[in-house]
DNA sequence: GAGGTTATTGCAACTTCTTGCAATAAATTG
DNA sequence: CAATTTATTGCAAGAAGTTGCAATAACCTC
């Protein structure tokens, strides 16, 4: 996971510009683990750069999640959350207290491979998020 | 798939009041074929109920959900989408036309297993919407 | 079927996310 | 490093989705 500022080449080599919001935003999403929902990352990218505006926010999740810096997760629920990008892998959301945990990529990889042979369809490699319950709050609450 | 006379005692049994707006949601949905998310729900049952709001559709949708007569999933790009309870299955959306597979549930209870004995996690068997490239639109586009 | 109870609805206000457009500033060129 | 180009930003307006609350209308009881 590179620091932020070693984003800077990465985006001119792809003929982006560098600009302070770009910079403010990876440097949220560097500085926490896990996924974060756009609002999230607006609240704490305006403490980086005052006068950023939350549409400058979800273009630029846009962007970069375009060049592939940056991964969208469609979370149950219908929310979006984003990360840097790192070693491909899907998340398993604790629905009750959120505690993550990640899987690799490779685990869905068969069943990939599976349907795209039964179906025909190239399927994209997106993120998962599934949701459950921890084993914390399984004992907090029988056994649904 | 019941037609949507045959939601009343459904709900009466399940203690939820029948209401002419409920139905209206119930027969777009039965109407139609595949996933239709809540801003199509609306726009086709205030031809069915005029006087229906936006409101009363996203709220039955969830009742509707919570009852087990609805199945939510949550498609890639954020987007939640509604469809009769059926068949357990999920499905595959391609990304360029739309058309729509179906696979069945069993085809992830594999995977579903394997990461709760791995995680501890018990995993909510949601539907999970994949999205890529039918056949067709391969074609249209080389490979990718 | 009239009256009482309360789930459900619609309204209004709000949060979240999107889009068009003019102003700004990052990068390039001489 | 001034001038030019144009990607990027912020603003304003709007679409999509949520929530609190008073009015409505299902349903139950007699």
């Amino acid at each position: 996971m590179p620091r932020p500022s070693e984003y800077a080449p990465e985006l001119r080599s792809r003929g982006f510009r560098v600009t302070s919001q770009r910079l403010a935003i990876l440097q949220v999403l560097h500085d926490s683990a896990g996924h974060l929902q756009p609002t999230a990352v607006y609240a704490r990218a305006r403490r980086l750069s005052p006068g950023i505006t939350p549409t400058t926010v979800y273009r630029n999740l846009q962007v970069l999640k375009n060049t592939g810096l940056v991964w969208e997760t469609s979370r149950l629920g219908g929310h979006l959350a984003y990360e840097l990008a790192a070693a491909e892998h899907h998340h398993l959301v604790c629905r009750r207290c959120g505690a993550q945990v990640t899987f690799r990529q490779s685990t869905m990889a068969g069943i990939y491979r599976k349907l795209e042979r039964a179906s025909g369809y190239a399927i994209d490699h997106d993120h998962v998020s599934l949701s459950g319950l921890c084993p914390e709050c399984r004992k907090q609450s029988g056994t649904a």
